[in-house]
DNA sequence: CCTACTTTTGACCAATTGGTTAAACTATCC
DNA sequence: GGATAGTTTAACCAATTGGTCAAAAGTAGG
């Protein structure tokens, strides 16, 4: 019988964790097997043992990481509120998710579009037709109100995302241009400040529109 | 006396046009010395007569790239011009650059969050400060009417700037996601129509704003 | 304690990569 | 047409990197 002691997943998870975070840091191409197995605290011979290759880490790594994140996006979009309520709720608990995980959204387009194979699995994972189907009905007369066509609906979300995630992925560029050097707190307090700027925002626009 | 023949300079531009092209596409780390001589049609050896290293040559590529898009994006806020045509004109001009240069966004991002160094020069080239103050002071009486408080124009600058670079650097999620595989007529026709829903939503949200 | 199996390690390897060197080539000036 | 200076090349090098291997160290059952 195949035996899963303790000191297996402890080994396996630490790996797991420091390959995410080495690939999250540094990207694909300049992560280092020798730093990652450095970080888990083992022998580069035995991260070859439990992953055979830099490759099939990176996709066990990868995959759950992107489905996690794009999955938290598109289910906010599914509850059944309100559209206003569903915008609100969406900045509160995705910009929460994105302060934790900042270099998240950077990494993951990065490497989607240096290998666009890994984003493969997504179309039938999010199923946007279904979810945007889904939106469509249930916020028929709102989306009628604010003069929302079917066909705008792409650019609506897009929008919407773009204004929590952008911040995230130009954070650097930020953090110099409109941030004293190297000061977190900073950025941090500007996205929380910002989950009601793009909620009103949005809103805003929708109520004021010209249909 | 130094000569500069014809040679140098095309050789010197073939280099230096590779070398973009190998970088944007790469990336830094993952990016070849010998796929630029190549593309250059040239010897290794050659490269490094011209330029001493790998950083160098992308110093010497990233710098003027980066001052390039990012004045541009600021050019159009120091406009003497409406507020309102000033969004307008962003969106057309820097949707159009965008759509030329699809992979500039994220490679600057990405370049930028894994070397910060990279940006330093950015904080005098752009002078947020002052264009910020100019904004503030130029259209004093819009933005008291949109009920636009001095703290909150960077909330509205990033916002306006997301909507136009985002999608540009979810691309190939986009891609994947919204639209049939790799299908790139299908996005920059959503881009192009993209300039007008961007500036009509900011304008709308602007002008709906409850003070 | 002995056997069978899994986990871990140190030493090693082949390929790749950025970079160098010395010689060949070209152009220019006198 | 030869000396001088800049340009280009082929061959080479040292370091790094992903990956392997065989042996050692643990672990569990009988």
């Amino acid at each position: 019988m195949v035996k899963v002691k303790e000191a297996d997943i402890q080994t396996q998870e630490k790996i797991f964790n420091a390959a995410t975070a080495v690939f999250e840091e540094k990207g694909f191409a300049a992560a280092r097997m020798q730093e990652i197995a450095d970080r888990a605290g083992i022998n580069k011979a035995l991260l070859h043992y439990y992953f055979h290759s830099k490759e099939q880490l990176f996709g066990a790594v990868f995959q759950p990481l992107m489905k996690k994140m794009f999955e938290k996006i598109m289910s906010v979009f599914a509850m059944d509120i309100s559209f206003e309520d569903k915008i609100r709720l969406y900045y509160d608990e995705h910009i929460n998710i994105l302060i934790k995980n900042p270099r998240l959204p950077l990494f993951l387009m990065n490497e989607i579009s240096h290998n666009p194979e890994l984003a493969k699995g997504l179309r039938e994972t999010l199923q946007y037709q279904k979810i945007s189907e889904m939106i469509y009905k249930r916020h028929a007369k709102e989306l009628r109100e604010y003069g929302i066509k079917k066909s705008e609906l792409p650019q609506l979300m897009i929008t919407i995302v773009s204004m929590a995630i952008f911040p995230f992925a130009a954070r650097d560029v930020m953090k110099m241009v409109l941030f004293q050097l190297d000061d977190s707190k900073n950025f941090n307090t500007f996205m929380r400040e910002r989950k009601k700027f793009a909620a009103d925002f949005v809103i805003s626009s929708l109520k004021n529109r010209k249909k």
